[in-house]
DNA sequence: GTTTCTGAGTAACAATAGTTACACAAACTA
DNA sequence: TAGTTTGTGTAACTATTGTTACTCAGAAAC
């Protein structure tokens, strides 16, 4: 009898995976399923286990100490948190915080698996240094975003991968929630926005912004 | 008879490889020497081997399309360039820009032995994941500083890891240079230096700024 | 020694982004 | 239905950073 777990980890890892490694992701692994909006895990929280996405997406997202934000980067079905990656360093603390954008379903893996299968799987060496290759291409993109554009591209930027990331143009999400991810502030983005709309990029909705194109 | 090289290698790098793997890096790196101030490897340009810092220090910086520049950190003896570690991808081209602060002494490594390495040494392992999570760490340093810093703030800061990275309080570096690194203006920041000396903080020089402390 | 180049100081002004304060409407609650 | 909460629009003002333009001094080149 086949379980929705094995199924969802064949599925989204068969291709990715040696066969031995995925029948140990089957094994060991723990399937969490998570609400929208659910927080996985805070800053500072200490780090029991490598997350890898299954299904969903989640955001991920820097703090400081005054609780302001900013968002770092998505993580999508077959990424994991390269963050917590901490391999070496038991008991590492976590540096960001992790908030699922809908519906996700996640497996767990024990830290200490990661060694044993450096060792053992050659797959899993190229899956752990791919996801470390990307997390760092893709704070690039957010070090290039807030380094050298301007807030109103940023805005649209944002609005753009939102809309790529979950399929739609429609993006539900207020002013609020827009600035603390840009870290901004409410009325700045509501400004822009109204200069977004009449140059006719987008369309304001309460709770929705409706995108022109991607 | 030891060489220069062979000497350079164990002593920089025995604590941290077994050493199989020391004499090979012996065998198979290329040791190369850098000038002050000369580039290592550019935007765009194809990435062949794998840089281990053996003494000196290196700044690498990201640039945008205009050619305006952004320091994101700092590569010191022991370290390597978690940006060159594309193993998967053959040919990848590089995403930032590398220049020596002192004259260094590197060893390059072949990309091809990356996945030879991973496969047989723990070592080459740990020091690789460790590598990759540094680089994370200080991308995300950086992005605290220009997503939550002042420019005052920011400027202080820049003065202060320059001093520590060469361990004096005579931070020798033009105005122009600063407003480079930090993706600012000149007159912006011989404004803000002005401010720092009024407050006691810096002494300004010519072609020099002294810090009162780190 | 004079000229040229490079680095730095300063003022005036412009652009961008942040803050405060208040109005108002839609949605939710009692 | 009335009251409350939440989301948005807008104006006026402030703060921060960037730009332009000009000056001058020290160092290097001739």
């Amino acid at each position: 009898m086949t379980s929705i777990k094995n199924e969802l980890i064949s599925n989204e890892l068969g291709y990715i995976f040696e066969e031995e490694l995925v029948n140990d992701l089957i094994k060991i692994g723990k399937l969490k399923s998570i609400r929208a909006d659910e927080t996985i895990i805070q800053i500072g929280e200490k780090i029991q286990f490598l997350p890898i996405i299954l299904d969903g997406s989640i955001k991920v997202v820097r703090e400081n100490e005054r609780g302001e934000e900013l968002l770092l980067y998505y993580i999508e079905s077959g990424d994991t948190c390269a963050m917590t990656l901490q391999c070496c360093m038991k008991s590492a603390l976590s540096e960001v915080k992790a908030i699922a954008m809908e519906p996700s379903e996640i497996v767990m893996i024990p830290l200490e698996m990661m060694e044993v299968w450096m060792a053992k799987y050659s797959s899993w060496r190229s899956y752990i240094l791919q996801s470390y290759h990307v997390r760092i291409q893709e704070l690039i993109e957010t070090i290039d975003a807030i380094a050298f554009m301007r807030l109103d591209e940023r805005l649209l930027k944002y609005l753009k991968d939102h809309a790529k990331l979950l399929g739609t143009l429609e993006v539900i999400v207020t002013h609020q929630q827009i600035a603390e991810d840009l870290h901004s502030s409410r009325v700045v983005i509501s400004r822009l926005l109204k200069q977004l709309e009449t140059k006719g990029q987008i369309i304001i909705n309460r709770n929705k912004i409706i995108l022109k194109s991607i």
